[in-house]
DNA sequence: CGGGTTTGACCAGCGC
DNA sequence: GCGCTGGTCAAACCCG
């Protein structure tokens, strides 16, 4: 079994499934060659068989095709022999009809032997993809063991860990904010080596392509092929998964970075050059609001901060990071502290990580991914204005700015604005996740939170509330709430947690929209959500809003929210993130890798206020000690520009 | 000495 | 065109 063995010591899923498709591929073409070198023996096997031919023969080769087609031919051409010679009486030779007649069994044990390698190569194929299932299980099963033995907290990683063997068992890899293949997942060789020699645990020289493919982040659906095809002539062989023929489509915009770089800054630079190219839209972004006494959230990624301005409207300087993990990695994040509440700390992600991640990070990729996909289905359909929901008496559409339907399945009732005016002033659509409100006293998360007075932030938001009826709506405030059975959910700051702002912008360009569609269909496609109508079409083709809604995004919704690796996801990075402000143990938030030991300014005095009380698991944050509030040099926070605050 | 941070300078986009 | 603002660069600096 060449294509198993192949499957054993292939790199990467992508890979695998090639090589195993052409290593079958060239199986068939092995025996079509032979089949013609026994074609005798064929004949006497087989020659006095009966065998009907029937019309769900599936070819598997355009010579099976053309077999086929030539023995449906047969019986017409024979029945046409049959009747003129009845009209012709004896003019008919007999040896002409012995002749079709042959010819006819001939072909019907040609048929007869196709069908048999046919089906010796679906055995062929399953016996190559249970191997390879087996293989990648011990090699998941070796991860785990060593992020067991390399992380100090075990309990936060068991808890990560069980979230990534969801995902991995899903196989399903989730990005935020661009599109590209997945084989530009993956930095090329040496940024590859570099980056693995950073991270050897997690990588292998034989095996890190899995890893990879199982931390990766996005919304690509990758259909393990057994699943799918296990049993079917539409197998890897033939069939190309949906993320394939996505990976296909986007291939064109598989290097975009962030940011888009100038012409100045592209002649500037010399590492980023090779995966710097214009992006063609305005990625999204997804901002997090937490509590924090730390100077950054704990994310478990690696961050080297490379800027930090005064920002406008805010006297808090706002610290830009940029992730180290990978040296091409585009991933970016901005920290701020909330002019209002400096215990408020948002951290906005915009980006593609482009290398697998830590354990520890891939809650908050995964979350904010979610998140991500989120905004951008709306911006698929935001077009639109439609009420969908005829059941909200308590919301008015226009107040909104958005949309507003229900979806029920599951015994899931959700309500949903989608807002549809630009709330941020960026350029980017964004969508916040917010964790600052106050929780319910029943909550998962409340024994994690401080018990902060809620904050309603002025944008649209989301909540994602704790109560058992899963209701989420939202607000004529903006917020949704997720997770209360109140008809006023917003209201119900009791059971109030967060809030997931969406304020995207109206200006997404129609070859992002329609990025955007084409991946989140891949996602529901991944979710097996029966409610997306499948609507085949051709790559790139353009789901208008009108068709797109309400099923879509009713749909799409209803696949995000009630998928359990999004709802897993969130519920661990909320337990992270919460965790580190909480100091809780179980939390999870003392083993990550450190994000920075930098600090995002502004809090400083709260800081200082605060970090006594850091718990060694945060003690890379107590660390920190310049502050840029507290750096006597420049007096003030500002940086750059020597920019004064005017307002 | 290497890696991370600070911070002044530069650039692009956008609105007026 | 100009000013404002967001975002980034890179030299200087800091720190282990």
């Amino acid at each position: 079994m060449e294509a198993a063995t192949l499957g054993r010591h292939g790199h990467g899923g992508l890979v695998k499934e090639e090589k195993i498709a052409d290593n079958s591929k060239a199986t068939t073409d092995h025996y079509e060659e032979g089949c013609k070198e026994e074609d005798f023996a064929v004949q006497i096997e087989h020659g006095g068989a009966k065998q009907k031919i029937t019309d769900d023969i599936t070819p598997s080769s355009p010579k099976q095709q053309d077999l086929i087609s030539c023995i449906k031919q047969v019986p017409s051409n024979t029945t046409g022999i049959e009747s003129s010679s009845m009209e012709r009486d004896s003019m008919v030779s007999s040896s002409s009809r012995k002749e079709q007649d042959e010819q006819l069994v001939s072909t019907r044990a040609e048929m007869g032997e196709v069908r048999e390698e046919n089906q010796r190569l679906k055995m062929y194929l399953d016996r190559i993809m249970k191997d390879y299932q087996t293989l990648q299980m011990q090699f998941y099963g070796i991860v785990q063991h060593e992020a067991k033995k390399s992380t100090t907290t075990s309990e936060a990683i068991s808890k990560n860990h069980q979230q990534e063997t969801d995902q991995e068992a899903e196989l399903i890899s989730l990005r935020l904010g661009s599109f590209s293949s997945i084989t530009n997942y993956y930095p090329k060789k040496d940024e590859k080596n570099k980056a693995s020699s950073d991270h050897g645990k997690e990588t292998s020289s034989t095996t890190d392509h899995q890893v990879e493919e199982g931390l990766a982040l996005g919304l690509d659906c990758k259909f393990e092929p057994s699943k799918s095809s296990g049993a079917t002539d539409q197998g890897p062989l033939s069939n190309p998964s949906p993320a394939s023929s996505f990976e296909e489509t986007n291939k064109e915009e598989a290097r975009e970075t962030w940011p888009p770089p100038n012409k100045s800054l592209t002649a500037k630079r010399s590492t980023d050059d090779e995966v710097s190219q214009q992006s063609p839209a305005k990625k999204a972004r997804v901002s997090v609001r937490a509590r924090c006494d730390t100077p950054t959230m704990n994310d478990g990624c690696q961050w080297r901060k490379y800027g930090q301005k005064i920002a406008k409207g805010n006297p808090c300087p706002r610290a830009y990071y940029r992730c180290t993990v990978a040296p091409s990695c585009p991933v970016r994040k901005q920290v701020q502290r909330c002019a209002d509440d400096m215990s408020i700390l948002t951290t906005t992600y915009e980006g593609t990580h482009n290398h697998p991640l830590p354990i520890s990070a891939t809650a908050m990729a995964s979350t904010t991914s979610a998140a991500a996909s989120m905004l951008l289905s709306a911006s698929t359909t935001s077009s639109s204005r439609s009420v969908l929901n005829p059941l909200s008496a308590t919301t008015t559409p226009a107040d909104l700015h958005g949309l507003n339907f229900y979806l029920s399945g599951n015994s899931n009732l959700k309500q949903f604005y989608l807002p549809n005016a630009p709330l941020s002033s960026t350029s980017h659509p964004t969508i916040t996740l917010d964790l600052t409100s106050n929780p319910s006293s029943s909550s998962l998360f409340n024994k994690f939170s401080p018990n902060y007075p809620p904050l309603y932030s002025s944008s649209t938001s989301l909540n994602f509330g704790s109560s058992e009826s899963n209701l989420m709506s939202w607000s004529n405030n903006g917020f949704l709430s997720y997770g209360t059975s109140n008809s006023q959910p917003y209201n119900n700051s009791r059971t109030q947690i967060g809030n997931l702002s969406l304020g995207r912008q109206s200006g997404t360009s129609t070859s992002t929209m329609q990025q955007q569609n084409n991946v989140f269909q891949n996602f529901l496609q991944k979710n097996g959500n029966n409610a997306v109508p499948h609507n085949p079409r051709p790559q790139g083709s353009i789901l208008l809003p009108q068709q797109a809604l309400p099923d879509t995004l009713a749909a799409a919704t209803k696949a995000i929210t009630a998928d359990p690796s999004f709802q897993s996801a969130l519920a661990a990075a909320l337990s992270t993130i919460i965790g580190t402000q909480g100091n809780h143990g179980g939390g999870g938030g003392g083993s990550y890798v450190q994000t920075t030991k930098g600090n995002n300014g502004c809090a400083s005095s709260y800081l200082n206020r605060t970090t006594s009380n850091l718990q060694p698991g945060n003690s890379m944050f107590a660390s920190s000690s310049s502050l840029p509030f507290s750096n006597s040099k420049s007096g003030s926070a500002s940086s750059g520009d020597h920019r004064e605050q005017t307002n």
